[in-house]
DNA sequence: AGTGCATTCCTAATCCACAA
DNA sequence: TTGTGGATTAGGAATGCACT
């Protein structure tokens, strides 16, 4: 596949708050012959989350992400969509892509979030491989110099940093040592725990809890990143949870390596 | 549909008080 | 001192829940 075609190809199926052009000059591609970015009318641009976030993102760089992939267990399955907010907001505070898993997509998960094999499974589609490079460029975008990222998923512990690490381990890198992973399933476990009430703390439940209004129904990436956005900013206020309390009880990306 | 974590439940072991 | 019964504790098994 030509330069060009994959360059096009990578720009109209990447819907982040940056232009394709800056992601991969902070990459290292070549940004020979892309179009203007301004022509692409598919980017997303994303300010939603600002203000709340930027206390905590002080100490770190707060990334909320989320990922749809063709199954539970990372071994066996591979991401298909990947979303991702910088909670200090602002522009370009976004990233979202699909991701073609070289494999079909089962029709359970189709009914889920309506990916389907169709959708990712073609050209058009960047490997996870493709994204890495962009993905780093855009995080490295966002990190405050000598500050940690700290990216935040719902049941990070067991699914998204794993999946995460999976997909690096089979692009032959490794997840950045200053990349730390916080989970909002144990703070919400923990949140109920200590209000000694018995309730679900799944993300929908949380949705429903803070009243976070959802306008679609569908089960997709960024839909999530952004509900999870609101009840992460509202678990940590209601916790009073400091910044060095975050970051201590995240979990070091060395965590979710090749062993795991 | 698979996996891992946290919680709950059950059982066995241990400890202590009391009576014979 | 010894035996018994109740209370407590520890550990393993089972269960529930979270994610797509």
């Amino acid at each position: 596949m030509s330069s060009i075609l994959r360059s096009i190809q990578l720009r109209n199926s990447i819907w982040s708050g940056f232009p394709v052009r800056f992601l991969k000059q902070q990459a290292g591609l070549s940004t020979v012959n892309l179009l203007d970015p301004r022509s692409c009318g598919k980017r997303h641009f994303t300010t939603e989350v600002q203000e709340h976030g930027k206390e905590v993102a002080e100490a770190a760089t707060i990334l909320i992400f989320d990922l749809e992939t063709t199954g539970y267990f990372h071994k066996d399955h591979r991401i298909i969509e990947f979303a991702l907010c910088d909670l200090s907001g602002g522009k370009n505070s976004t990233f979202q892509t699909l991701i073609n898993p070289e494999r079909t997509v089962p029709d359970h998960v189709e009914r889920l979030n309506n990916i389907g094999t169709d959708l990712v499974c073609r050209p058009g589609i960047p490997r996870f491989s493709d994204v890495t490079p962009l993905l780093l460029a855009f995080v490295r975008s966002r990190q405050a110099p000598g500050k940690p990222i700290l990216w935040v998923a719902h049941n990070a512990k067991n699914f998204d940093a794993r999946f995460l690490a999976q997909e690096f381990d089979r692009c032959s890198a490794s997840l950045p040592a200053d990349w730390l992973f916080f989970d909002t399933l144990t703070l919400a476990k923990k949140m109920l725990k200590a209000e000694g009430k018995k309730r679900l703390t799944n993300l929908e439940a949380l949705r429903e809890h803070y009243g976070i209004h959802s306008h679609n129904d569908a089960h997709r990436a960024m839909r999530d990143v952004m509900i999870l956005s609101q009840v992460f900013q509202k678990m940590t206020f209601d916790l009073k949870l400091t910044n060095e309390e975050l970051i201590n009880e995240a979990m070091k990306a060395s965590e979710f390596s090749k062993s795991s």
